[in-house]
RNA sequence: GCGAAUGUAGCUCAGUUGGUUAGAGCGCUGGUUUGUGGUACCAGAUGUCGUGAGUUCGAAUCUCAUCAUUCGCCCCA
């Protein structure tokens, strides 16, 4: 018997686990500052709830299987779990509802740089019923900006289009019926070049003519400013057209009100999203110097949530922070300040077992400060508990041997620096907790 | 689901037209005399060369199969 772990999921040394759960307590915070609140589902629900409002590539993807008579499924992502909280839920529940929720997902696809089977989402998402304000979309932008900065992670724009904007312009065009197949290809267009583009729209059977504008109208340039201004000067007569403009021309401004830097947000309207139950604003993050890291963080605003379980409306906005491919590549190009696989502050050394007491006392003096600690117990060579010490990095080293003992005082080392004093218990924690 | 590439020590890799006991660096373990690490020096361990079969006097090297991994496409965080 060999041991593996399966491919598509992650597994981490306790040196890099520390830096994954300190970016989640980030998360968390920050998500809870904007006011928030927890929510946690299984991770297995009941294969209908799960399916109910999936196209055929959830169904290719999702982890289905058989208990008994219960057809059970892993859940796909978080969204679809909230929609059947809130259905099951909305007379309990105040709204406008705030919630977030860290958590795994799970997808069967074929593992790739940047793509599990098994990857942490954190999500947040405001509902309401029947209306929701525009400004919540500018809030959703607000939080991951300032989860962003809070991480301190490369240079990141946030791209935002409103696909009212595209649907309403497809309609003026009198080409509706082929919104969901030009939606796709639109998606695309970072990725192929441009004459690839209009010849796959030609394939579609819409005019050489047609097809011009489309790219010309998704391929606008310039800052937030200047692709308003554009869009108006279309003056297209649509309603769908005018809201989305409408929307967009809010989310930006409010976006400035929230203290958003405007380097850090971009109209961009060749961004869709793949995902089908979207319908006015839509989010995609990427890293300026890292394209090839692909979106870390996406999300959009959908008008009916819960439509599948109940006649209700609710309407909601959200985002969600792709935790373990934005690791990963972080790792990959070694942008994390990955430390020792300890969280202590301290290690607290004996010259002797003679010594064991006082190193245990004082364990549970600096524990009570609040000050993580750890006696080394291992008998062995002097030398061997200093190298164990520097290997696991820990800022501080503390010594009890003969001399302290006598004395009643402790040697307090610094790791990085090589200094050390002796100092009585009060000054010693004192200089541990600086 | 479709297409392509790669499998040699814990990791990154070298291994020359098939030729004897398969190598390097990093890491790991021990030591350089017993109250001091990170540097240096010395020594050491670890491989069924992914697995199975075939060709050959002889295979890490050639052929086939198989498994695994990685990278594209699709879709997505």
């Amino acid at each position: 018997m060999t041991a593996r772990t399966l491919q598509g999921f992650m597994e981490l040394l306790p040196q890099e686990q520390i830096v994954m759960e300190h970016m989640k307590s980030v998360i968390r915070h920050t998500y809870e500052l904007f006011g928030f609140a927890p929510l946690d589902t299984p991770i297995l629900e009941l294969a209908e709830v799960l399916l109910s409002k999936s196209g055929g590539e959830t169904e290719k993807q999702i982890y289905e299987f058989k208990k008994g008579d219960t057809d059970l499924a892993m859940r796909f992502d978080l969204t679809v779990p909230l929609a059947k909280y809130v259905a099951l839920y909305n007379n309990d529940l105040t709204f406008p509802f705030k919630r977030y929720q860290i958590g795994k997902v799970y997808r069967g696809e074929r593992p790739q740089k940047g793509r599990f089977r098994e990857f942490y989402q954190c999500d947040i998402d405001i509902i309401d019923r029947d209306e929701l304000n525009i400004v919540y979309d500018a809030e959703v932008l607000a939080v991951i900006y300032t989860v962003f900065k809070k991480l301190e992670l490369p240079a990141f724009k946030i791209y935002l289009n409103n696909r009212k904007l595209l649907s309403g312009f497809l309609e003026s065009l009198n080409i509706r019926d082929k919104t969901v197949d030009v939606l796709r290809l639109v998606d695309k267009i970072k990725k192929i070049p441009e004459a690839a583009f209009l010849e796959e729209l030609r394939d579609l059977g819409l005019p050489e003519e047609l097809n011009r504008k489309i790219l010309e109208f998704i391929t606008v340039k310039g800052n937030n400013e200047e692709i308003l201004q554009a869009l108006a000067a279309y003056n297209i007569d649509n309603e769908s057209y005018r809201a989305g403009l409408e929307e967009l021309r809010t989310v930006i401004s409010q976006a400035r009100n929230l203290g958003i830097n405007p380097q850090n947000i971009q109209v961009d309207l060749s961004i869709t999203r793949g995902l089908d139950y979207y319908t006015g604003t839509v989010y995609e993050t990427f890293f300026d110097d890292y394209p090839e890291f692909g979106s870390v963080c996406s999300g959009g605003r959908y008008e009916n949530l819960s439509s599948v379980f109940m006649d209700k409306k609710f309407p909601g906005v959200g985002i969600s922070i792709g935790l373990t491919r934005l690791f990963d590549q972080l790792r990959g190009k070694g942008l994390l300040k990955i430390g020792g696989p300890t969280p202590n502050k301290a290690l607290i050394v004996v010259q002797s077992a003679a010594y064991q007491t006082q190193a245990v006392t004082l364990a549970g003096e600096l524990r009570r400060h609040d000050i993580a600690a750890d006696v080394f117990l291992r008998e062995c060579k002097f030398k061997k508990k200093m190298e164990y010490a520097n290997k696991i990095k820990v800022p501080y080293l503390i010594i009890i041997g003969e001399d302290e003992a006598a004395q009643g005082n402790y040697t307090l080392k610094n790791m990085q620096t090589g200094d050390q004093q002796r100092l009585k218990l009060d000054e010693l924690i004192k200089a541990v907790a600086a």
